[in-house]
DNA sequence: AATATTAATCGTAATATTGCAATTAAACAA
DNA sequence: TTGTTTAATTGCAATATTACGATTAATATT
């Protein structure tokens, strides 16, 4: 039905289609490492709002969690980011045509 | 709730999120123009299903359709698409901390 | 005017997403 | 061991999305 990197593109997109998420990964950038229950705080929806969406994220590799004692540490997966940025950009950056057609 | 960024951001974004509007944008890309039946054919969802996605897709303002006859002629438009690749790539492209913290 | 062609809209069923309270699980502290 | 803290999971209600048949609207053709 849908070529490979079509599917590819549409879940990437998907996951950054609910602004949660989006707060969620920039606040990651923002302070490089952040625990669930600040992020709750952070951004006022529900622990297991939050657990729900990073768990999203984590699925699809944008991010990884690490269990320190008590807490989970979870940061932007850069690797992953990356290839990612190399998708969404040759989806994002196609060439476009000179003039309007219509 | 959220910062007006974070929703523009995930308004395009939601709109990227399935490989059916994918295809659609990817089509206008590749041939410049389309007529609303011809995607119906091309990507193989039935006519009135197509239609409801390139209604999303001109409320974002990415594409705009010209009526020709009783046809209409869909493509992209440059100039929105412009500007929403700046609001993504602010996004997607941020400064990734150096190394792994977990 | 009557017919044909194309796209938009309406109505609706099926499915997916979102958010949260309640609970469970896991690790630590006393 | 008993409690404490933090995060994951479960269950569920509310909402949103997707797809399409049927219909309508608009334009063109005969």
């Amino acid at each position: 039905m849908y070529t490979e990197q079509q599917k590819e593109i549409a879940l990437f997109a998907k996951v950054f289609g609910h602004p949660a998420r989006v707060a969620i990964l920039q606040q990651l950038f923002k302070i490089d490492a952040c625990y669930c229950g600040d992020l709750s705080e952070e951004i006022g929806l529900a622990q297991p709002t939050i657990s729900q969406h990073l768990k999203e994220l984590k699925t699809l590799g944008l991010i990884k969690g690490t269990v320190e004692g008590v807490k989970v540490c979870y940061c932007i997966d850069r690797e992953n980011w990356t290839k990612m940025k190399t998708v969404m950009h040759q989806f994002l950056d196609q060439d476009i045509p000179k003039a309007d057609c219509c």
